[in-house]
DNA sequence: GGTGCGATCGCCT
DNA sequence: GGCGATCGCACCG
């Protein structure tokens, strides 16, 4: 009945499990003839970036809205690594105990917090490890990026990866490469100091919707709590996580919620028929 | 597959 | 001085 259909993907650049041709990321090219008096990086007339007004929604909504979006980085040499948002936290500020910005408090760590919406915040972890956000509206309000199905420069991520493990570590299989807030941050490369740019600006990393998709389906994102703020009371319940249902590359799966989610849209559907 | 534990240091109290 | 929005690895089933 609610059999999922997902293919492997491991390799989205090999053909697709039904014969279809491969579908690939193409930019629209109806509007070429505009693009050679604009910026070299990108305009206001991309087709597939995403620029400011995108971030300019509530923490919930924008953690949301990040799923099945595109991360691009583009390092030094021009590469392109490319990968798709598959799970989000909302850290709320204010009321919200597990925030770096509860009750207001401002640091020298978490101004990009503060900042527009949009802005990065990257802040270090357990002294070895690095977490990238976006903030959002509400003050002090930010979305964690969790994990991403990689969808292109795979290898480069594994060598990224690779050099911050044992040698002789087994290699990562490609949905290993970025589940989990600290991983992503590696195999992007993103760096510390990416903390207070703006994602809907910045030449070295920014966010494109996939033109082949329409808007994640509400059905499809698993709201659940979140990961690592045991100590933090009611707040550790609340259901500020999100990720795509089924999707191999979430870090850790609430099967829980996806049951309860489940009977709510039998219930639904029950309603509907009778 | 799941669980338990140690690593390691910047940040805030 | 204590702790953390994590990770990798050993070990168990």
């Amino acid at each position: 009945m609610t059999t999922r259909k997902r293919k492997n993907l491991s390799l989205p650049q090999s053909e697709s499990a039904d014969g279809e041709p491969p579908k690939r990321l193409i930019q629209s090219d109806t509007n070429t003839a505009d693009h050679h008096h604009l910026s070299p990086y990108f305009s206001m007339k991309d087709p597939v970036r995403l620029s400011d007004s995108f971030f300019h929604q509530s923490c919930v909504d924008l953690a949301k809205a990040f799923l099945g979006k595109v991360l691009v980085r583009k390092l030094t040499d021009g590469t392109e690594l490319r990968a798709r948002v598959v799970e989000t936290e909302a850290y709320l500020g204010g009321e919200d105990k597990a925030s770096h910005s509860a009750g207001g408090k401002r640091t020298e760590r978490n101004t990009a917090m503060f900042m527009k919406p949009g802005t990065i915040y990257v802040y270090p972890i357990y002294g070895i490890y690095l977490c990238m956000n976006v903030s959002s509206q509400g003050e002090g309000a930010a979305v964690l990026l969790r994990s991403l199905e990689p969808l292109s420069g795979q290898d480069v991520m594994r060598g990224l990866r690779a050099a911050k493990r044992k040698a002789g570590a087994k290699t990562l299989k490609d949905k290993e490469l970025c589940n989990g807030p600290s991983k992503l941050c590696q195999a992007l490369d993103v760096q510390r100091c990416f903390d207070r740019r703006d994602l809907a600006t910045d030449t070295e990393v920014w966010l494109e919707k996939d033109p082949e998709r329409e808007n994640v389906p509400a059905g499809e994102v698993v709201s659940a709590h979140r990961i690592g703020v045991e100590s933090h009371g009611e707040w550790a319940t609340k259901p500020l996580r999100f990720y795509l249902r089924g999707h191999p590359c979430v870090s850790v799966l609430n099967r829980d919620a996806e049951r309860q989610m489940h009977s709510q849209s039998s219930t639904d559907s029950q309603k509907t028929v009778s």
